[in-house]
DNA sequence: AGCACGCCGACT
DNA sequence: GTCGGCGTGCTC
């Protein structure tokens, strides 16, 4: 009797395939195992889901497994089980989160255990040959006088720039042999930690906080709420510390842009173990090495970004979330699994504890710790004396502004130029100016693919929009009335830039944005050069605001906050608050405290008199309560579909479908179909569909139960729609 | 998501 | 006459 396998396949169908293991595959299949199948007129590395004796389908419908890859389950039974939660969580199949959370170059194919060495050594004949037999060989000559000392790796080889021509006569007279020995892995750091630098002295929150921590048995969560320069990382250092001496492993993820030289040395020069670093730069197989190592137990601690969640150990000890508001937890495209959220459940499922910190926690967060799920620790002295910025509001109703600079501002900047400080100006818009408007009559230049205005960029001589990276020239007439009398309508970086350089000559000023950091590397390079004191006055989008401190920086402007209050996105305030609060903690260190100045028309704004009087703890304190009383999350749980189509009408009736299809439940709020913000984008329509509600459990069940039916709508078919759980933005 | 099949526009 | 655009349909 023949047996059957689900498999897991990396494909947006929120199912599993079934398929007929043939008699010639004698190797024991189990639940986790990879396989090649045949998948319509493709071949497919899956994962092995279940095992049967019988299959529903009709028989002619299954094929056979083509071969199995591996001898043993590739993911350990926590992170498997972390993956089929997450899947059904996210609402898309096991295979797409598998192939989510297993390295690419396992997903192609690369053998899981550890790597053999390749290296070339003499043979029996090599050993007894005459080195002067090969005086008319140079080449030969010089790799048998080194293979005579000892043997050498491919890769060393290759290193040496040897002749390949040489390597390939010596092999054919058989003095040379190529062998393969497996790596051994050293896991000597869990017999003795070596120190390489003795731990600073806590102060006495960051001791409670790291003796509370070190008492916790099992899985714990906890939210380490610590102000900026409050010295989160020390508490962290000393946590890895008592997991490393107890045998264990830590799992670090950072933001994106956190992930720097300077982090990565933080670690480095605490403790002389392994560490693997996970980060986008790597090639396919550097990341399969760092994935061995974790999981061979031979890196003692990893660190990476979002995907690295998903990195298995041998000895699990402890997962820290650094900066765990930052939005970049979440992914954006393919399945939208939050890191965070995921981290969480990898600790509960492993019985490991869990730190999420942040000098500005998100709500979501801020709720579990307030309501007890988390512990909640805290720390507000700021270490080392440092002083908290000097803050203020410029009210520029009426004011003069040059590049979006008030005559207040411009003072302020010269007196700390003066003293011979940084000065650093935030303005959300890249590119020399949002639109392009005809003088004569007014028209303003939109992009033909989306409800956008093109953006300037003076300098690429490009319009361009921004929302589909449509572009073409600067026209030279109005594609309205045929003027030429054309220009820039407000201000983005390129043109304050400009503008700057104008007004202090005699200062150097550098724009870090996408456009000037699209190089990899140069985004580090130019913050070097920051820190050198290369530049005096810095300009920047949000991206200048993360993670990077600069010390002769004492004056920090956001040029522009109206933007960022009344945006239509319910996190608006909150995602205000943290940036604000990050910002103002990259003013000034001890010896010069450092001024934070907004610019803005609502200088009364309620939102922002809050948060400037009470900080950010308390005002997140109270909009989480707004967010109680207007049902949204974190209180409430919230799911949007996004609908696209050619036809505003086809997205706007699959929702209104869906929305038929959930029905009417008190329990379940619905909101639309609805444009989206952007109606159109590249071309097509989007609606958005919103779906809230306070029992998480009705929410899943309600979509488990209807997701079968609409994927069997025709209407499915015709537009692109997707489930985005615990959205990020209603974009 | 891929990939194949199929039907219309501008090229040798 | 064909090359190639992307709409539609299918995948155990």
């Amino acid at each position: 009797m023949s047996q059957f396998a689900e498999i897991a396949l990396p494909v947006p169908l929120r199912q599993n395939f079934s398929y007929r293991i043939p008699e010639s595959i004698t190797t024991p299949l189990q639940p986790g195992v990879r396989v090649e199948v045949q998948f319509g007129p493709q071949k497919l590395i899956g994962l092995v889901t279940n095992i049967s004796d019988s299959c529903d389908l009709p028989p002619q419908k299954i094929r056979n497994l083509l071969r199995v890859l591996d001898d043993e389950p590739l993911l350990d039974a926590p992170l498997y089980k972390l993956t089929e939660w997450a899947a059904r969580y996210y609402f898309c199949s096991h295979g797409m989160m598998l192939s989510q959370a297993i390295p690419v170059a396992l997903r192609k194919g690369a053998s899981a255990q550890p790597e053999f060495i390749r290296y070339y050594a003499l043979t029996d004949k090599g050993e007894q040959a005459e080195l002067t037999s090969l005086n008319r060989a140079p080449a030969q000559k010089k790799i048998l006088e080194l293979l005579k000392g000892s043997e050498l790796t491919v890769e060393e080889f290759q290193a040496l720039e040897l002749s390949a021509s040489g390597l390939k006569a010596l092999r054919e007279r058989d003095w040379i042999g190529i062998y393969e020995r497996p790596i051994t892995t050293d896991i000597s750091w869990r017999d003795e930690l070596k120190m390489g630098e003795t731990p600073h002295q806590l102060n006495k929150q960051q001791a409670v906080a790291v003796a509370t921590l070190n008492h916790q048995q099992g899985y714990h969560c906890s939210l380490l709420e610590g102000v900026t320069g409050s010295g989160k990382t020390e508490v962290y250092l000393a946590l890895i510390e008592t997991m490393l001496r107890a045998g264990k492993q830590a799992l670090v993820l950072v933001p994106e842009i956190g992930l720097t030289p300077q982090t990565i040395n933080r670690f480095k020069h605490r403790f002389q173990v392994p560490i693997a670093v996970l980060h986008s730069g790597l090639t396919d197989k550097q990341r399969l090495d760092a994935w061995r190592q974790a999981r061979s137990g031979e890196a003692a601690i990893i660190i990476g970004t979002r995907s690295a969640l998903f990195t298995p150990m041998r000895w699990p000890g402890v997962i820290i979330l650094d900066e765990e508001h930052d939005s970049s937890f979440k992914q954006q495209e393919s399945v939208g699994y939050h890191a965070r959220d995921l981290a969480v459940m990898r600790g509960h499922l492993e019985d490991i504890p869990v730190v999420l910190g942040s000098a500005t926690p998100s709500l979501e967060s801020l709720h579990n710790a307030l309501s007890g799920r988390y512990h909640h620790l805290q720390l507000n002295e700021r270490a080392g004396n440092a002083v908290k910025a000097r803050q203020g509001v410029i009210d520029i109703r009426n004011q003069p502004l040059r590049g979006g600079v008030s005559q207040a501002l411009f003072n302020e900047m010269r007196l700390h130029l003066q003293a011979g400080n940084q000065v650093l100006l935030f303005l959300n818009r890249r590119g020399f100016a949002p639109a392009l408007m005809c003088h004569e009559c007014g028209y303003l230049h939109e992009c033909d693919r989306c409800d956008a205005f093109f953006t300037v960029h003076q300098s690429l001589g490009e319009i361009r929009c921004h929302h589909c990276g449509n572009q073409y020239a600067i026209p030279r007439q109005c594609h309205n009335c045929g003027s030429t009398m054309l220009q820039g309508q407000g201000i983005g970086t390129e043109q304050l830039e400009g503008i700057l350089t104008k007004e202090f000559p005699e200062y150097p000023v550098v724009r870090i944005d996408r456009d000037t950091t699209s190089r990899k590397g140069s985004l580090e390079q130019q913050l070097n050069a920051i820190q050198r004191g290369s530049f005096r006055i810095l300009v920047g989008t949000q991206m200048l605001a993360k993670g990077h401190h600069f010390p002769d920086v004492t004056l920090v402007a956001l040029l522009d906050v109206d933007g960022a209050l009344f945006s239509a996105d319910f996190r608006a305030p909150e995602r205000f608050g943290q940036l604000y609060t990050q910002v103002a903690g990259r003013a000034g260190r001890a010896s010069k405290p450092g001024t934070v100045l907004l610019q803005t028309h609502q200088g009364d704004n309620p939102l922002l008199q809050d948060l400037l009087q009470r900080g950010y703890g308390e005002f997140a304190r109270s909009q989480l309560e707004e967010r109680r009383m207007a049902l949204l999350p974190p209180v409430w749980h919230m799911v949007l579909i996004r609908a696209e189509a050619h036809h505003a009408a086809d997205a706007e009736q699959f929702l209104r479908d869906f929305a038929e299809q959930l029905g009417q439940h008190e329990q379940l709020e619905l909101i639309g179909p609805m444009p989206a913000p952007l109606d159109r984008k590249a071309g097509f329509h989007r609606r958005h569909l919103l779906v809230q509600a306070a029992d998480r459990r009705l929410l899943q069940q309600r979509f488990e139960q209807v997701l079968p039916i609409i994927e069997q709508q025709p209407l499915a078919r015709r537009c692109r729609w997707t489930i985005d759980r615990d959205p990020q933005d209603l974009l």
